[in-house]
RNA sequence: GCGGCAGUAGCUCAGUUGGUUAGAGCGUCGGAUUGUGAUUCCGGAUGUCGGGGGUUCAAGUCCCCUCUGCCGCCCCA
């Protein structure tokens, strides 16, 4: 501790334990991306001010880390998100190439907020964007995306579910129930916080806006029946409410069904998102006893890039992070042990002769062949240390050099079976390579 | 930007109504054991008690400020 430096406010360090469990995720992200067709992009971690406040207003600068270089005239911002970079690279790459673009990212993003739990000012988030298709097969690709990923992680229907509404639906509910359109737009941000507010507190913003204790209770009622299309027109229809205006929400449904992801989805009025640059559909994802924040968010912003100055272009997307994503999975047990999942040493060289070039030698070699190997920094031939060390570093193999250096044969001790045996030097490195890599770090499954 | 709680060794924490030289477990390092594994035993090291100021004969302990963390508000891309 002393009077040394500590990390910004609102950052984490990262550990090789930490670290890889931060891969763990990002390597999930990635590998389901690619999976369902989707291409890598990145764009600088920092942009234009402009780029931001062009979309968010103003007000957005209180929430970024923004700066000017010392001597320079330019306004920049560490990117709060990717979008608008992406809707900066779209706005030019429309134009050259066949569309749509499904794009996604990974990286790091940083919102100048007070922390707190599910919330810092640096973080890992995957972005995933369909660019140039108006039409539904963008939602339908997203959900699809969405849907692959929680199963990669483990989670079940029933533990997380996709919440998914359209702004235009949850528009004509409102209306239905007398919210006159110059208040829709108050009304939706209302009913965005509605979750966190007591129904006292709800109830006397609501008034102003034409929704009296009556309409309240209807506006409940609809939201409770979330789940099912059937259960929500039901609903609807049972309260005298016209149920046509849910049409661009219910026409998903049915594709839905047909891509087997029902289980995933649910219909959800209740979700608006604050942000204003969403035109259409709207989705997060959340644990489904609304333990912890959204762990995902998105819908179509179909404005967006055309106002970034490229050709209007429609657009759908949405972003995870790793905070409350590392946090459901934390709480339902599914993350793996750091244990499992760092790299594992193929062989561990054990010098019991006093040959340290020779050690040298042999690590050169088993390195070339593409296996990780560690040795010893200590300087006692105690075998019996050094096994434990080996153990220690979770090798598969150890390897114990005798005084005879590399002209002798090598002891290749397996230290999961304990067996035991000479091997010519020369053969060392192709003889583990054949066994396949310990190591666990890279690409597997587990 | 606002409010509540917390900060003692690398980690988890103990430390009496303020009272000599601030402790334990775990971890780490070394030894027992000069060539065969996670156990065991022995030993060593590490603290500006988060930082600064104040009260007092005396502050880890009380007061104020500040930093950081946690929880919530605001906001939420």
């Amino acid at each position: 501790m002393a009077a040394g430096f500590q990390a910004p406010k609102g950052t984490r360090d990262f550990l090789p334990e930490d670290l890889v469990q931060r891969q763990w995720i990002e390597d999930r992200w990635r590998k389901v991306s690619i999976n369902h067709g989707f291409e890598e992009v990145d764009g600088p971690t920092f942009e234009h001010l402009s780029l931001y406040t062009t979309k968010s207003g103003d007000g957005i600068v209180s929430e970024l880390f923004s700066f000017r270089r010392a001597g320079g005239d330019d306004d920049y911002a560490l990117r709060p998100e990717l979008t608008p970079t992406v809707a900066r690279l779209a706005a030019s790459a429309v134009r050259q190439r066949p569309l749509p673009m499904r794009w996604f990212g990974i990286g790091p993003f940083f919102r100048g907020e007070r922390p707190q739990r599910g919330r810092l000012r640096e973080f890992q988030q995957w972005n995933a964007d369909v660019i140039g298709d108006p039409s539904m097969n963008a939602e339908l690709d997203l959900l699809s995306l969405l849907a692959g990923t929680l199963e990669r992680f483990g989670l079940r229907p029933g533990e997380v579910t996709i919440r998914l509404s359209h702004r235009d639906a949850v528009a004509e509910v409102l209306r239905s129930l007398g919210v006159p359109d110059a208040q829709l737009h108050e009304a939706f941000t209302l009913l965005d916080r509605k979750e966190k507010m007591t129904p006292e507190a709800f109830a006397e913003k609501a008034a102003p806006l034409g929704l009296q204790a009556d309409e309240i209770a209807k506006l409940d009622a609809v939201l409770l029946s979330a789940g099912t299309t059937d259960a929500l027109c039901q609903t609807m229809g049972n309260l005298g409410l016209d149920t046509n205006g849910l049409e661009p929400l219910l026409h998903l449904a049915q594709p839905l069904r047909d891509a087997g992801l029902e289980d995933w989805v649910t219909f959800d009025p209740g979700i608006v998102r604050g942000l204003a640059y969403y035109t259409g559909t709207v989705f997060e994802v959340h644990e489904c006893q609304g333990a912890e924040r959204a762990i995902a968010g998105g819908g179509r912003y179909d404005e967006l890039i055309g106002l970034l100055g490229g050709p209007k272009t429609p657009a759908c997307g949405f972003a995870m992070g790793d905070v409350v994503l590392g946090l459901v999975l934390e709480n339902l047990g599914r993350r793996p042990q750091s244990e499992a999942i760092l790299p594992r040493p193929d062989c561990f060289v054990i010098d019991a002769g006093g040959r340290s070039d020779a050690v040298r030698q042999l690590l050169r070699a088993l390195r070339g062949a593409g296996l990780h190997a560690r040795t010893s920094v200590k300087t006692t031939r105690n075998v019996g240390k050094l096994l434990a060390e080996a153990s220690k570093n979770r090798a598969r193999f150890a390897a114990i050099l005798s005084d005879e250096g590399l002209d002798g044969s090598i002891e290749l001790k397996d230290l999961e079976s304990g067996e035991q045996r000479p091997v010519a030097s020369g053969e060392l490195a192709a003889l583990l390579a054949t066994k396949g890599h310990a190591d666990n770090s890279g690409h597997s499954d587990s």
